[in-house]
Formats: structure tokens, C-alpha cells, sequence
DNA sequence: CATGCCAAGTTGACGCCGTCAACTTGCGCG
DNA sequence: CGCGCAAGTTGACGGCGTCAACTTGGCATG
């Protein structure tokens, strides 16, 4: 548990200096002496996300993410039909980002099966309270058509995998009773998100929680819940 | 002038009697003959979810309120600072009428603590599955500073509360281990808000998980976690 | 090398939004 | 009875998402 702890908060930091360079990345602007940009598309991607971690997300405005690459405000509308889609790719962007440093965590805790769940855990906590704005447009409703995005779908599906696939380990070495790995795996997803949304919304402080860390927080949900999980009569 | 947006081909369904008749009420504009409007605070509230419920969080406009009342565009001004302060306010509403909810499912359980409990639980759920939208409203990020409505930060305090005495109840009869009953508590909501937003989101259909009803989901998933509260060694 | 296609980007406009300043109305109190 | 002041109105400003019409220039082809 100890391992997880170290491990889980040098996975943080890596992750926010890959951030940074994200987001400096992001601030390249068009070349002035150039009419075309080059690729704009992935530009207006990673200008959006500057923009929302350094203004919030209501600044996240299609003519502003233009004028951050000085180009004009019609030139999104080449590359996304309208701001939701924009909006759809760059929740597309953190969740792949997400599942990816999740995979990581649960990789450096080698195959300590009910490590590895936690560490799933802890690291989409971290992940939400470490990219706060970007994690909210992760999760916006998207008004529009369910299946209008079907890459997202699926990111969201990558991010759930995860958890499912590890309940299955933890069930295929009795860890975890037997049932519908889905069923499981959702109260798995619905405690750290729930506790990832109270988070970024401010609920912790007003509770008097604002001590402890984020994953120790994280850490402690997340084992009630594994507790819940494991096969009945046993204690973990 | 008055062109109406019909775009109505989302009813809301079973809607509780009490919500209808609340937007029923909503609808009811100005007087003609009349001047001042007589409780243009509580309509202008009732317009507020009305127009939520009806037609989704993006139609949410302070105009688009003040035009369904009959009154002008400027008229909200003289009751709320801005249009964040009337999102506050609508959502510190949701948030006594879900307490409200939650308490008497509570109070229809008896004096079983395990099935209050769980109550509480499923009253939540069931009450984001019942108002998406408005559920949606009352935890959208405010930007502003956290405490600038504290008769909100109040309301989101009494959710809570519900959830934290119904766990040191637990306690003091021996069903929940010992600990901060702040931090066992903070578990329950987030996993019972987690299922929420994960509803609320439409991502349960996509996870092959909409046979399932609400009800059924919201109880297995607050069970398994009442379950990792017990005393160290207990079953359930 | 000349040419012309067409994706990529620009300009200007429309209607809607939040918000404010200045004005008008009419309820209720002395 | 008259009048102060809260409540509501009008008109305007700048910013937003979006679209139609136009321009630029990289590139394939003869």
C-alpha cells in the first residue's frame, strides 16, 4: 500500500509536466508569414485545453481558441462541424489520456490483483483533481444525439474496460464474489467518479475533509468498496 | 415577435405530481392587464427548471425565463445579481426538495437503519433518474467564489448530513465499523452521486446495463458498499 | 514551367445572449 | 391625496455560434 502511495503521486507529477508541455505546445501560434497552418486541426485540440485549464471552462469559447492561434474565428468550422464537436474531441483526447495513466498506475503494482484495482481507483481521482476543467468537459452532457460520436463512445468504453477487466482478475482469483462483471465494475466506475465530481466541485472542504490528501481519500473509498466486493463471509 | 420555439417532441416522462403541478405553476406569465407581476422571484425560479425540464440545461437562457413569463428581458435583474445567481438558487432548490425526498423514503423504512440507509441511496438516484436536468443544474460547477451563496453550500450540507447521521446510526448500533463517520459518509455519496452522473450521462446503455431499472441498480450498488462498511470480519 | 482545382482560411453579417443605463409605472405609506 | 421607491421597460453594447461568399496558395497534371 505504501508502494501505491509513492507510486501514485510521482505518476501525478509526471503527469502534469506532460501537461505543461501539452499546453506550451498548444500556445504555437500560426506562423505570420504563412496563410495555411499546418495542422490546425490538433491545434484547436490542444488550445482548447489550455485555454479551459488556464480560464476554465466557460471561457472555452470557439472564437477564443481562434484568436489563441491567431487565426480567424471561421476557421474551426474546416475541421469541426459545430463547438459540441469540438468539444466531443477534446473529451475524446482526455479520456484516452486517462485511461492510459490509469494503465499505468495499475502496471507499477505489478500482479497484486487487488493493488492494481486500487490503484485504477486512485489514479481516476488524481487524474480529475490534477486536470480539474478538462476532467468536467470529460463528462458535459452532450446534448446532442447519444451516437453522434461514436470514438467517444468508445473512450468512454476503454476507461470502463479497465475496471471491468480487473474485477474479472479479481473475481478469476476469488477476490471479488461472483456475478455480472459489468454490475460490479459500475459501482467500481460510479464510487471514484462520484467522489472525482463531489471533488472538483468543491464539495470536500465544506465537509471538513480538506486534510486529507486526494489519495488518501481516494485510497480509503476505494478499499470500502473492494471490501463490499469480496466474496461473502470473508473480510479483506 | 413572440416566435415560439415548438421543438416540444421531448415530454418528460412520469413526472411526479408535485413537479407538474410545480411547472405547471412555472408557466403562468403575467397578467396582461398588470403591471408588476406580484412573486416574480418564485416564477421566475418555477420558468427556470420548467424550461430545463422541457427543453435541456442549453435552453437555460435569462431571457428565455423572462420571455416564457411575459416579462422583459431585463426584469430577472431586479431579483437576481446576475444569471448565476439564479442558477444557484434553482439549484439550492433541487437540492431541499431531493432532502426532502431522501428523508421521507427514510422515514418510510422504519426503524431498520440497514434499509434507511439504503433508502437514502435510492431516493438519490432515482431522484437524478426523475430530473436529469435539473439534478444536472444543482452540481454544475459555479465559478464563482465557493462561498459567495451560502444558503447553498447550507443545502448541499443537509444532503449530506442525511447521509452522515444515517451512517452513525449504523455505527451506534453496530453495523458500520468505527471511523470518522465524515469519511464513511463521504463513500456513500460518492458512490450514490457517481451512479447519478453515470445515468444522468447516458452511460449505462451503452454498458449493456439498461435492463436493469434504476431502483435495481441504485440498491445493489449502495448494498455492496454497505456491505465494505460493516465491522471488520462481518457479513451482511 | 504554366495552369487551374480545391482544401484551407478570411471577411462580413445575422440573430441570440448577458448585462447595463436611463426611463416609466403604479403600489402603499405618510 | 400625493409622492417615494421598488418593480418593470426600452434600447443599446459587446461577445458568442454560425453561415455564405470570397480569397489564398499547395499540388497534381499537361
Amino acid at each position: 500500500m505504501a508502494k501505491a502511495t509513492s507510486e501514485g503521486k510521482r505518476q501525478a507529477r509526471a503527469a502534469k509536466a506532460a501537461q505543461a508541455a501539452q499546453a506550451a505546445r498548444a500556445v504555437r501560434a500560426k506562423p505570420r508569414d504563412r496563410y495555411h497552418h499546418g495542422d490546425l486541426r490538433q491545434a484547436l485540440l490542444d488550445a482548447a485545453v489550455a485555454l479551459v485549464e488556464r480560464e476554465g471552462r466557460r471561457a472555452l469559447t470557439l472564437r477564443g481558441v481562434a484568436r489563441l492561434l491567431g487565426v480567424s474565428q471561421a476557421a474551426p468550422y474546416r475541421h469541426f462541424a459545430d463547438k459540441e464537436a469540438l468539444l466531443a474531441a477534446v473529451a475524446e483526447g482526455g479520456l484516452r489520456a486517462l485511461a492510459a495513466q490509469m494503465g499505468e498506475a495499475a502496471a507499477a503494482q505489478g500482479a497484486d490483483r487487488a493493488a492494481r484495482f486500487q490503484a485504477l481507483g486512485v489514479a481516476y481521482v488524481e487524474f480529475a483533481a490534477a486536470q480539474t476543467a478538462r476532467f468536467r468537459v470529460m463528462f458535459m452532457a452532450l446534448s446532442a444525439d447519444e451516437g453522434a460520436y461514436p470514438s467517444l463512445s468508445e473512450a468512454y468504453g476503454q476507461v470502463f474496460g479497465l475496471l471491468r477487466e480487473a474485477i474479472a482478475a479479481c473475481q478469476a482469483e476469488g477476490l471479488v464474489r461472483a456475478g455480472d462483471p459489468r454490475r460490479l465494475a459500475l459501482a467500481a466506475w460510479s464510487i471514484v467518479h462520484g467522489l472525482a465530481e463531489l471533488e472538483t466541485n468543491g464539495q470536500l472542504p465544506r465537509l471538513g475533509l480538506e486534510a486529507a490528501a486526494t489519495h488518501d481519500l481516494a485510497a480509503s473509498v476505494t478499499r470500502a468498496l473492494f471490501v463490499g466486493l469480496a466474496p461473502r463471509g470473508e473480510k479483506a
